[in-house]
DNA sequence: AAATGAGATGCAGCTAGCGCAACACTAGTG
DNA sequence: CACTAGTGTTGCGCTAGCTGCATCTCATTT
């Protein structure tokens, strides 16, 4: 009796739910995978339609199941399709200045981007000390993470005021500082060209960021450095300083002209031409008849084969 | 009128196709995304269907779409499922060593895992040097693969012959030398420590590999340095030493105790307790006191797998 | 303007996935 | 050793939800 679902499809909701258990939470003990009744109540669904889906999914190679122990995990096809993402293109372009910044103050560096209301953390590179806890593929609100600030940053006040509304629970703002002060916080990113945000997410630690910029000057990620409380004011800002500089080679390197941050005028509207279709003599028919081994040898330098 | 299907459920399966569309060859020229006629065109379903399903996965945050262009696109949440997986948490252990490599011989350097009869490429560390396609995500049959070799020294003989004649098309034992020669160097591995094998994809380049092994023993991935081919053999046999002795480290690292390669008895067959039932309904935590840090990507021989 | 094509949506019919229950299997228990 | 208490898989009717076709809107093109 579903009538206009706002929602996805069942089976793919079914699905994803299923990964995300599998993902845990990324605890190392997680590690081994979780079995099939255990996936069921934990989602409170039918044991036999956890393990069909589950099946499904391994085919499919989302999740593989161990030999031995015969429980799931996620499976190397997610790998390799996140491989071919855009955050991965970006992940290996930000890596090199990501680990500068990490060596530079030897402490932990991140790379995080906005996705909805969320701050996704693509890249996190360690500090030389201290166990750190792998925030990579992590999602969290806009208003604790540390690069949430430089994030928004282009944001005019009232979209800011309205996400910060949206997102905030309830009486978290004492948490978090006002909305005011908030929105002076990204005067400062706009003019200093970093934030230092210290109402994170973390008692001991001090997010220092600084916003990226694509070719059309829009801001697309933040570079972060994870500062010890401890840390003086000035160093803080010395910091500040550095990172607002490797985000600034990041973006030329992103081909963000130096002409300055987002010109009024659209460069270029022009919505590209109809991809060449695809008319050509299916270079892969249906083959509903999968089992033959159907990996092309030819791979010469496409390897386009069913990966 | 499906009778048994062996294949996994057609929701799934036209979604990850879908998927692997959106993907594309990794090429630039896809980086902004494909619309939905041509997804439905190329996939020969219907564009309703391709449609419906986008929306879903859409909102499962699977794929996501250019807010100018209209067009799709990989999503952030592969991005962050795949940082969870396994694969990912190798990837973050092996960086060092893999850019150790790529550094001390301004060479291209790769980890690599076994997957079924593919080889999948995790991590690209390219040289200082020339383009480099990346490789990452991307999956090529063992034969072909610089660090097939590595990835299964310590398969024995029949098991290899049975692989290498399910995997060969046809007539290309030709490009990739014969049976018996893949078994000589396989042996070779054994002994050396590290392969070199000129026979792969690319025609200007040689690899040399060498295998990893976890906490148990098992050939787990292979680190491959890809050398130009007008190197001389004797700096191919250096950078083979130096692969085999990064391997051997990087196993230690994994666990591997220098007690030897894979002891014949079997070391502890327990199979693990059963999880703590999550009976309560509270949110998380199963607090399993699990002492042993087990992490297992055992790898499945199961050659049955359809790629 | 009309024309084209992309993408979304309504609807009827039928397939494929759901729930329930019984099943095979292993591991603990006295 | 049977006995229990777990696990994961499977058979089978029933119906929810997907498929396919047609229609509709909205941009862009001629």
């Amino acid at each position: 009796m579903t009538e206009k679902p706002p929602v996805s499809s069942a089976g793919l909701r079914r699905d994803m739910e299923i990964l995300e258990v599998l993902a845990g939470h990324g605890d190392e003990r997680d590690a081994d995978g979780f079995g099939v009744s255990w996936i069921a109540e934990r989602l409170d669904r039918e044991k036999s339609q956890v393990s069909r889906a589950l099946r499904s999914l391994e085919l499919e190679g989302m999740v593989e199941r161990d030999p031995l122990t015969r429980r799931y995990r996620l499976g190397w096809r997610l790998f390799a399709l996140a491989a071919r993402t855009q955050h991965a293109r970006l992940v290996r372009l930000a890596a090199p200045y990501v680990r500068r910044l990490a060596a530079a103050f030897d402490e932990d560096a991140y790379l995080c981007v906005l996705r909805g209301s969320m701050v996704l953390t693509l890249l996190s590179v360690p500090s030389s000390r201290a166990y750190h806890r792998v925030w990579e593929g992590v999602s969290v609100p806009v208003i604790m993470a540390g690069a949430g600030r430089s994030l928004l940053a282009d944001w005019d006040d009232d979209r800011v005021r309205e996400l910060l509304r949206a997102t905030l629970p309830s009486g978290l703002d004492s948490a978090v500082g006002s909305e005011e002060q908030w929105l002076a916080e990204l005067a400062h990113v706009r003019t200093a060209g970093y934030a230092i945000s210290d109402t994170e997410l973390d008692d001991t630690e001090v997010g220092v960021s600084a916003p990226v910029r694509d070719h059309r000057g829009l801001i697309t990620a933040a570079l972060t450095v994870s500062v010890t409380r401890t840390s003086g004011r000035a160093r803080l800002h010395e910091i500040g300083g550095v990172v607002a500089q490797t985000a600034a080679e990041f973006s030329i390197g992103l081909g963000h002209g130096p002409a300055g941050p987002r010109p009024p005028g659209e460069p270029s509207r022009t919505r590209r031409a109809t991809r060449p279709a695809p008319s050509d003599p299916a270079p892969e028919a249906p083959s509903d008849q999968g089992p033959a081994v159907s990996h092309d040898p030819a791979v010469s330098h496409d390897p386009g084969c069913e990966l």
